[in-house]
DNA sequence: CAAACGATTTTCT
DNA sequence: GAAAATCGTTTGG
């Protein structure tokens, strides 16, 4: 029933533009495996953290700590962060070795294994409030603090292109969420959605 | 070694 | 709409 699916390649990631990574990556499917257990969707809405210039980013102003070391990574795999003891948040690390921007998943469209992920949030219908916001759909993927580091290009979790393009007119930016500590920062237009998507997270 | 904080979500008023 | 929950990471002594 799916288009068939190919992986997105390394070059992807490797872009130094975390902008239009981020814009690239609406439209693509991000997709876990855990346990033979296959589940994710399309990508709705996306938040970019430019790395050293971005006050917002845990790697602002170059600080190296033994939790943001992954985003100094270069670009292809997962970080995984755990925010108010409670939240997995999911980021794709994006450039260069020792550039480390990242592009937070705020948000998919369930598309495989429904029921599990239904399973997981502990929800019994598919409302659009199941995968939007950071910390819901990093539960209903099963995206846990311990699969930080790892290889988008592996078998575990993985991002695929299914030839779907959203077109520009489509593509929303504005303001980012829940950064508002970020002073003038906070103001970037780092945010993208689809345009008139459901599955996108509330103010 | 102790204290403060947060890229959020949920629940209550 | 506002406030609490909750714990690993970060920072200071």
């Amino acid at each position: 029933m799916q288009k068939k699916g190919n992986k997105l390649s390394k070059k992807f990631y490797l872009r130094n533009d975390v902008i239009q990574v981020s814009k690239d990556l609406l439209g693509k499917f991000l997709i876990t495996n855990k346990n033979g257990i296959v589940t994710g969707g399309m990508i709705t809405e996306v938040e970019a953290y430019a790395g050293v210039t971005d006050k917002a980013s845990h790697a602002f102003g170059g600080r190296r700590t033994q939790r943001t070391e992954i985003m100094f990574s270069e670009g292809g795999v997962g970080y995984v962060y755990l925010c108010y003891g409670i939240h997995h948040l999911f980021n794709v690390v994006t450039n260069e070795k020792d550039i480390p921007h990242a592009i937070l998943i705020r948000a998919i469209e369930p598309t495989f294994g429904i029921e599990e992920m239904l399973k997981r949030r502990k929800k019994i219908n598919l409302l659009p409030n199941i995968t939007s916001g950071p910390g819901s759909m990093s539960e209903a993927l099963g995206i846990k603090v311990k699969d930080s580091g790892i290889d988008l290009s592996g078998e575990e979790i993985f991002i695929e292109d299914h030839e779907i393009k959203i077109p520009p007119k489509e593509i929303i930016s504005t303001i980012r969420i829940g950064v508002d500590y970020a002073g003038k920062d906070a103001l970037r237009n780092y945010r993208f959605y689809i345009k008139g998507n459901k599955f996108i997270s509330r103010p």
